[in-house]
DNA sequence: GGGATGCCTGGATG
DNA sequence: ACATCCAGGCATC
């Protein structure tokens, strides 16, 4: 049996820019504007409905499985109150005006710390195809036959552990197979609890993930805001870094530290939303238009 | 403690 | 065709 819910959004919700812009990658398309997921055990299936409307559906029988996609989309955001404690430059209000409906995800910390571990040098549709195989082939099929659809729970950390580190590397993870399997050992024999970074600050929770093999600064950020819901939470990438280093602090090297505390006093308490508009902003540009922004920056040397 | 280098691999660039 | 570079990093020295 399939349930389905539809929301209805004050602001626009963008789903191909939320799903496909690179905070999670086990979304698969299902049709001109619908994407289908395993997750959490069961089918979910969402769909664009209008510029403010989404529809998702599920076949789970859980009283409070379209809650949990609900939140998992962050449905109770009222993004306008979000946007009005952004800085006010021109940048972030170009950024705003051009990603109109980007929102931010609420993830489950497993798949989202796996999907960032193999995110490392690898361009999206790459991470996309890694998290493809893993599921498909190490991964639970959750078949849905009222609507003829077949669809992959991404591996859990005891599968992978019992697969090994080889059956990853099958799935071309590269180098980031070894990160993969250790993480899954350690949160598979209990040595790492997920869940209790939930209970930390910022700072405790970076640093505990951190301590993690093949997971530094900017991956520990990512699943600190994508999954944990750190609104300071910042990562920085290379487009970042770009951005902050050319942009803002007048075109010299800077040191992550300097970079660091520039974002903590700029930016303010929802700087990873921010962080999020500017990440897919800039990455829309081209050279020229990368250089004459670049050229236009108030923020002196 | 900042700065190079190797790590897997596919796709882009020359 | 073929080499080389680079991509949404991290660990190591």
């Amino acid at each position: 049996m399939i349930t389905q819910r539809r929301v209805q959004f004050e602001d626009s919700y963008d789903l191909k820019r939320t799903i496909e812009s690179g905070q999670a990658f086990h979304w698969f398309p299902s049709g001109e504007s619908s994407w289908e997921t395993a997750w959490r055990g069961f089918y979910v299936e969402v769909k664009q409905v209008s510029s403010s409307e989404i529809v998702f559906e599920t076949n789970s029988t859980e009283t409070d499985a379209l809650s949990q996609v609900a939140d998992y989309f962050q449905c109770h955001i009222d993004v306008s109150s979000v946007l009005h404690t952004f800085p006010k430059d021109s940048l972030t209000e170009k950024a705003l005006d051009r990603c109109l409906g980007l929102r931010l995800l609420r993830q489950d910390p497993w798949l989202c710390l796996a999907s960032f571990i193999l995110s490392s040098t690898k361009q999206i549709t790459q991470i996309k195809e890694i998290v493809r195989l893993m599921s498909f082939q190490l991964g639970a099929s959750i078949s849905c036959p009222d609507i003829n659809r077949i669809v992959y729970t991404f591996p859990e950390p005891q599968d992978i552990v019992r697969a090994g580190e080889s059956a990853v590397r099958k799935c071309k993870a590269g180098f980031r197979a070894k990160y993969i399997y250790r993480c899954a050992q350690e949160i598979e024999s209990g040595r790492f609890d997920l869940e209790a970074v939930r209970l930390l600050s910022l700072d405790e929770a970076r640093e505990s993930l951190t301590s993690l093999p093949g997971v530094g600064p900017k991956i520990a950020d990512c699943v600190l805001l994508f999954a944990y819901g750190f609104s300071r939470a910042f990562p920085i990438d290379v487009w970042v870094q770009r951005v902050l280093q050319d942009y803002y602090l007048g075109g010299k090297k800077v040191s992550h530290r300097e970079m660091r505390q520039f974002v903590d006093g700029y930016f303010g308490n929802n700087a990873g939303f921010a962080q999020q508009y500017l990440f897919d902003y800039i990455r829309s540009l081209s050279k020229t238009d990368w250089a004459a922004l670049v050229a236009s920056s108030p923020f002196g040397k």
